[in-house]
DNA sequence: TTGTAAGCGTTATCAT
DNA sequence: ATGATAACGCTTACAA
């Protein structure tokens, strides 16, 4: 039961025309005439022709594919990123491949290989936890392949990038904290080796150090940020002499995971100790108390990503556009998880 | 700055030997000299050659792409779906490409007219809340393409199907409240177009019956099972006469929105009202109390239906293997959110 | 074990 | 406004 593909010849055949004459009208070029295009479209419909990307594709060097390198599709924020690369791209006529790392920088490379020989026109990758080689990324160039870095860059790579800032983010919750009279405030930080993670704890250091808090390392818990992490990570506040007022996690999940853990402990949040998160994920509003967190533009930088990648695929190859980095606005979001120090020693503060 | 793509002509050029060589070579195909594999494999790879996909598949008839149509990526069920699809695909040399269809039926229809032109192997779909006609889903038939429906599937199609058994996973709830002591049991269901939606309301009523309970319409209601849906189907209970002991809602998203808003307004969850949520999606556990929900193995189901596509893909087309319905096991998750009658009455339970 | 030639279905170029 | 021809890069008969 072999299926016999129809062609722009079997039209061509039945109308009586040329191949290239059906080709024209079927992509209403210009200088065709309008009865040609009416009658090849009809006969197109009637016969259940559709086109063979794969040829077409061959010949223009244009697959209307892109490539989305994430760490792990299942996770709240990458799956909403990739949501908005894929409304984009839909409009604009492109498909969207996924791959994913699982945070490993071996499958990372895996990846982009077979995305590369997949002929994609265009790619986005947000980086696994522990890529360290940048020889992968350096490939796009190299085949000059437009390459779009989000959330999780490089930035020692000359490529266009689409961000938050992290520091700033990092500095501002923790800036809050201070402001609700903390000054013993521990960071449940990811690997310094990516440029969230580092950056966030670098503007919480930085905060720390502007308004004279002590800084110290014992507070500073590098993790994965995994939801046993963040158990991991309370009992190693839970060794030291003095458990902090206040804690700043570099993700949600672990931010939850924490507060359950102490919760189960009998420490009151945000009586004892206040909570702030990252990323404002689903199981942010839901926690009891909710969490106070970092509004991050997920889908938002999707969007933005997969329209720059775009215009970079659709643009002149001549005019050599400059690399870009567009950094997203970021916004704290107050919620129960954290409170002043004057109210919570009155233990009236629930949420 | 023209980018030359290097082809196994070129690599035949450079060894003095026969591109068909090369491209046998390369895929390590049988009767080839050891030595001619060496040779040209590391000159491929210093010449940093790389498959052009886009060729070989218009030559072989396979693209090695996938298509997935979901309503929607960032919803956690469905963005775990498609990491387990991803996952076996990825081990099978194929790539995914996604598509969102955004719960609507027009965009679902488009979604299938790109993703066939995109000359796919294999196509896995989970239709859309409101999708009615199935010419798009003949289609497949007809152009001969494999498909997989998955979880939201069309009961009247006969196409290979991975679904769970929501008629039993709905009557196993309901009769678990009943087991509590309940027995004015709300039910907040999805479109009945849907079969996931309608098996589990029908599950719901089989039970109702089985048990004797008195089947009341003003306590089964149909909603979209949105966030917002949650707080508009309690408010649809709060006038009547008398609110329900038990909710079985359709979905967790829908479950969770209605506990807090219950919550807000006064009503103890279990003490007045138990409630059973579906998906176990993570802020089932975050919920306070936890939710009481049906587990549905999102990833297992992306899993199977890629499993399945892709040995369909493989298999020759001579053997016309029949359509099969593949019903994975779900399991309900007893946590805080429901509670028998007794033990209510006293107020003792809380989580 | 290796090579030659044809063809997959398009589109671009050059004619007419 | 339309047509003939070549080419995109690969694989598959068939031949040597």
């Amino acid at each position: 039961m072999e299926h016999k593909r129809i062609t722009i010849y079997d039209i061509a055949d039945r109308l009586g025309i040329s191949p290239t004459t059906v080709s024209r009208a079927l992509r209403g070029q210009q200088g065709i005439a309008k009865s040609t295009i009416k009658k090849v479209r009809s006969m197109a419909d009637e016969m259940g022709y559709s086109l063979n990307t794969l040829a077409a594709g061959l010949r223009t060097r244009k697959s209307y594919n892109i490539g989305v390198v994430v760490p792990q599709i299942d996770r709240a924020f990458i799956a909403t990123f990739i949501s908005g690369i894929e409304e984009i791209a839909n409009e604009a006529g492109f498909n969207v491949m996924i791959y994913q790392s699982m945070d490993d920088e071996a499958k990372e490379i895996r990846n982009v290989m077979s995305l590369m020989s997949s002929s994609v026109d265009g790619a986005i990758i947000s980086l696994s936890m522990n890529t360290k080689s940048m020889d992968h990324i350096r490939l796009f160039k190299a085949k000059n392949i437009p390459l779009v870095m989000a959330d999780r860059v490089a930035d020692e790579m000359d490529v266009d990038k689409v961000v938050i800032d992290n520091f700033e983010a990092g500095y501002h919750a923790t800036e809050y904290l201070i402001s609700l009279g903390h000054d013993y405030i521990a960071h449940f930080a990811g690997s310094p080796e990516r440029n969230v993670y580092r950056d966030r704890k670098d503007g919480y250091l930085a905060a720390l150090k502007r308004y004279n808090k002590p800084i110290n390392p014992q507070l500073l818990i590098y993790e994965n940020l995994s939801e046993a992490a963040g158990v991991r990570a309370v009992e190693k506040l839970l060794i030291l002499d003095q458990l902090p007022d206040a804690i700043f996690a570099a993700n949600d999940t672990t931010a939850v995971s924490a507060v359950l853990h102490l919760q189960k402990l009998g420490i009151a949040i945000p009586d004892e100790i206040s909570i702030v998160g990252f990323n404002n994920d689903p199981i942010a509003s839901i926690l009891k108390p909710q969490l106070t967190t970092v509004d991050h533009p997920a889908r938002e930088i999707g969007k933005t990503a997969a329209k720059r990648l775009i215009s970079r695929i659709n643009a002149d190859e001549e005019m050599d556009i400059q690399n870009e980095t567009f950094t997203l606005k970021t916004s704290l979001i107050i919620r129960g998880s954290s409170g002043p120090v004057s109210i919570r020693s009155e233990g009236k503060v629930h949420w």
